[in-house]
DNA sequence: CTCAGTGCAAAAGCTTTGCATAATA
DNA sequence: TATTATGCAAAGCTTTTGCACTGAG
């Protein structure tokens, strides 16, 4: 199992050693900035955008551009490393492909995202097939709501 | 009950009588621009977005303006008479509330969008109230994939 | 050495906003 | 008549692109 699941245990030029692996399956090149924006929405649990990559990444790599960032991370999505989530919001967020399926919560008072793991899309993929006769590549459910600090003694 | 919903069977001045009613309630002037915006959303079964709705209106009011639609249908959300919805593209979609529960299936081939009526809100609200203590306002899936058509012998 | 990838700046959507004018209530 | 809404143009964001340069392989 050529695993990519190596946490970022290495320095400047460590990463490489991991990813050069995954970049060179599909005859990619693994520079510093793609090492680098990998490793951040790794360490993060998810759910950054574009900008909040790119100034992470400018931490370790200042010269580093926002161009890059965008590029890299179509790049991991067409790969099936990132996955591209939608909220109600007018740009995008990035989290590495979760392993078991999850959705998210979206607090409408502070803006937390809660993730929940609720396996629903097999259930509906069978249903929605059957029905529709459409074939499911992709689910994704967010809702939006209060989570327990911005419900002040709602009910 | 102070209907908003008769179809538009009306002319260049008939929608009026129908949403004045529904604008006065709030205060809100029932301007031309917003009974042909409201008109339009409810004809089109949905799915519409801001361009397109613009492209429909100017057929019928050719000095409305981008602006004004966009303003429109942001009053219009916060009236509660439409909803946005978040393909995942890099633009709003919108649709007149729905009154049954029904979620998206957008054909990456063809670009349909197909409505399944499912009433999963209610049971995920419970188990997610009950799981995160998150109050749940609003609930979006949507699902991706190939319709009938775009499915060329896929098993 | 070569070609894919990068940085920069500019452009391209989509959406919002400021302000004078027009229209509703 | 008093506001509220509109149209226009300009600005704001997010994302993409062209091009010369850089760096990985």
């Amino acid at each position: 199992m050529r695993s990519i699941s190596n946490k970022s245990k290495a320095k400047e030029t460590g990463p490489l050693e991991n990813n050069r692996r995954a970049s060179s399956i599909t005859g990619m090149k693994a520079t510093n900035q793609r090492v680098l924006v990998l490793e951040i929405i790794r360490q993060e649990q998810g759910h950054l955008d574009a900008d909040e990559v790119y100034r992470r990444a400018r931490e370790k790599q200042p010269r580093i551009s926002l161009s890059t960032v965008y590029r890299t991370l179509r790049l991991f999505r067409k790969l099936g490393l990132v996955e591209e989530v939608h909220f109600a919001e007018d740009h995008h967020h990035y989290e590495v492909k979760p392993s078991t399926e999850h959705h998210h919560l979206v607090c409408l008072g502070c803006g937390k995202i809660i993730e929940f793991r609720y396996p629903l899309s097999r259930y509906l993929k069978r249903n929605v097939t059957e029905a529709k006769d459409f074939e499911i590549v992709e689910t994704e459910i967010h809702m939006t709501g209060y989570c327990s600090r911005c419900r002040p003694g709602k009910k």
